[in-house]
RNA sequence: GGCGGGGUAGCCAAGUGGUAAGGCAGGGCUCUGCAAAAGCCUCAUCCGUCGGUUCGAUUCCGACCCUCGCCUCCA
């Protein structure tokens, strides 16, 4: 089944194909967060959006390379850790510590590999060399190291190849103060900025003098000196195709003189309660204030999953609500799934820890030919899929989410096969139709497809022992038809955040 | 000013030249001693406005209105 996906060179919906001979090996860069400050909700849909496409490569059984930056060296951090009076690591590592938990807290498979831009100084000023070399960059008077749009032209290279720049019509100047830059020309950009005394420590030694690499550059050199001079998918947020990545197509190829990248795919930003989000609106949400609002990272996941990555989505505390409450919709029919697959032992349907799943799934997922440290970190409780028996019903849900999927990420259209099976399968399992091998089959196709949505599981909550005990208390009561003293035990667990079920099969405590 | 997105039910959000997926909320019902964030059913004569093409347009074309983004740090 063909991948298609939106590629911003091109402004169409291509089909994917990978460079590599064997069509199985496809490298991805992701630009990655600037740590000076936890990432706030409008980042992490371009990281989710970015697990998805990462999740959907491997779904379609290519083995993905999946590298993720983080810039911690830039001038709001150098800024911070100035005003903090500490060290530039150790600022930055509390918000990069902070933001793989988020990740991690959203379900998000960790990248293959995270370079930090600190470590790979000596790879920018490669680059840079290799730039002063081609004559594509120069050193101004005050020692900084710029990109000359206009020589990187004359070489016959196209700068604006992600989208249309007219110059003369572009409002250059309002904020930028022409003696504030010692550039031959507006368009161009640092690669080096020489060092000033507000940079304090932050600075390193290099060919063309101290200083620190300017904000592009650094992608260039980290995506290549992993991923190679060229490679399959780079993403990012829409605000990135220019200047970001525009000019990292121009440092990139203007230094080795190939394609940089062959599918560029850009996530729409996201508006809160219908407005941009702002710290002074009161809008502005990152993944921690929502958890204390009560929300799960699944919760959080599953919204920002919600709308097409192209679209600007409007993220509001409403649509958040719903998504609980849609979510608990798809954990109680795949509960009683479980239930029901479980009762027939016979089937090999025999329960399963949470640990051999983790082991399960990691040896099931990892793809063997990645370097470094890969692995997963979803969901803990996220299953990979059994397979599913061929010709059992289920394979019309897993292929009709694929279908969607696959037509450049028509999350949409996917979350509608999944609710539709939803009430089919609630429709069987009411009227008990659903044989105990029809809901393996079932429950193994959403495993599968649940190894691209990454929602794992509810956290299955334990409750106490003395809940139990009240549990029991109220079951006696009510045999009694002591409804009085029933009623309060269900208002007393409910005051503490459980809530009862009752069903023909007896009582069931859920968490709230 | 240049370039690029959008306007679909109370809210969110897919989609198609042939008569509107899905979720939330609402309404009805079932289960229940009563309930339930348990389940089922239901819920847009209509897709910003006005024209045009067509047997037929929400879907194509044109104009207009509104709205958002990028052009400057930004996911």
């Amino acid at each position: 089944m063909a991948l298609n996906l939106f590629n911003t060179l091109s402004r169409s919906v291509q089909t994917f194909a990978p460079l590599d001979p064997h069509g199985l090996k496809v490298g991805m860069y992701c630009c990655g967060p600037t740590v000076y400050d936890y990432a706030h909700i409008g980042n992490w849909r371009t990281f989710v959006f970015a697990d998805l496409v990462r999740r959907l490569l491997e779904f379609n059984g290519y083995q993905v390379t999946h590298v993720m930056n983080i810039t911690d060296v830039e001038d709001k951090i150098i800024k911070r850790v100035r005003e903090q009076a500490t060290t530039l690591r150790l600022f930055t590592s509390q918000y990069e510590t902070a933001f793989l938990e988020d990740l991690r807290a959203l379900g998000c498979r960790e990248p293959h590999q995270k370079p930090r831009a600190t470590e790979h100084i000596p790879q920018i000023i490669a680059l840079i060399e290799k730039l002063l070399a081609r004559g594509i960059a120069y050193q101004a008077p005050d020692g900084s190291v710029y990109f000359s749009i206009d020589k990187y032209r004359g070489c016959g290279c196209q700068y604006g190849q992600l989208l249309k720049l007219n110059f003369d019509e572009m409002r250059a100047g309002e904020r930028v103060k022409s003696d504030e830059y010692a550039k031959e020309s507006i368009a161009d950009f640092a690669l080096w900025k020489t060092r000033v005394p507000e940079d304090g420590a932050v600075y390193w030694r290099s060919p063309f003098g101290e200083g620190r690499p300017g904000w592009h550059i650094e992608c260039s050199a980290m995506s290549t000196s992993i991923l190679g001079d060229t490679f399959d998918l780079h993403l990012g947020g829409e605000d990135l195709v220019f200047p970001h990545h525009e000019d990292e197509i121009a440092q990139s190829e203007g230094a080795t003189g190939k394609p940089f990248v062959k599918f560029w795919l850009h996530g729409a930003h996201l508006l809160v309660e219908g407005k941009k989000m702002s710290k002074s609106l009161g809008n502005y949400f990152t993944l921690r204030d929502l958890q204390a609002k009560g929300y799960t990272g699944r919760e959080v996941r599953y919204l920002l999953l919600s709308a097409h990555y192209r679209e600007t989505f409007n993220f509001t505390l409403e649509g958040l609500a719903g998504a609980k409450t849609a979510l608990a919709r798809i954990d109680e029919c795949v509960a009683k799934l479980r239930e029901l697959a479980g009762s027939g032992k016979a089937l090999g349907a025999e329960p399963t820890t949470i640990q051999s799943l983790r082991e399960e799934a990691t040896s099931a997922l990892t793809p063997a030919l990645s370097p470094g440290r890969g692995g997963i970190v979803g969901s803990p409780t996220e299953r990979v899929a059994l397979n599913p028996d061929p010709g059992s019903e289920d394979d019309s849900l897993v292929a009709a989410f694929q279908a969607a999927l696959n037509e450049d990420l028509n999350i949409s259209a996917a979350w509608g096969t999944v609710f539709e099976w939803v009430r089919k399968t609630n429709r069987a399992l009411a009227e008990n139709t659903l044989t105990v091998p029809g809901a393996a089959a079932a429950l193994a196709g959403w495993e599968k497809i649940n190894t691209v949505l990454g929602i794992g599981l509810a956290a299955e909550a334990e409750a106490p022992a003395e809940l139990q005990a009240l549990l029991v208390e109220r079951q006696n009561a009510r045999k009694n038809k002591d409804f009085k003293r029933s009623d309060e035990i269900r208002d007393q667990l409910k005051a503490l955040g459980w809530v009862i079920e009752d069903s023909p099969k007896g009582q069931r405590l859920k968490k709230l």
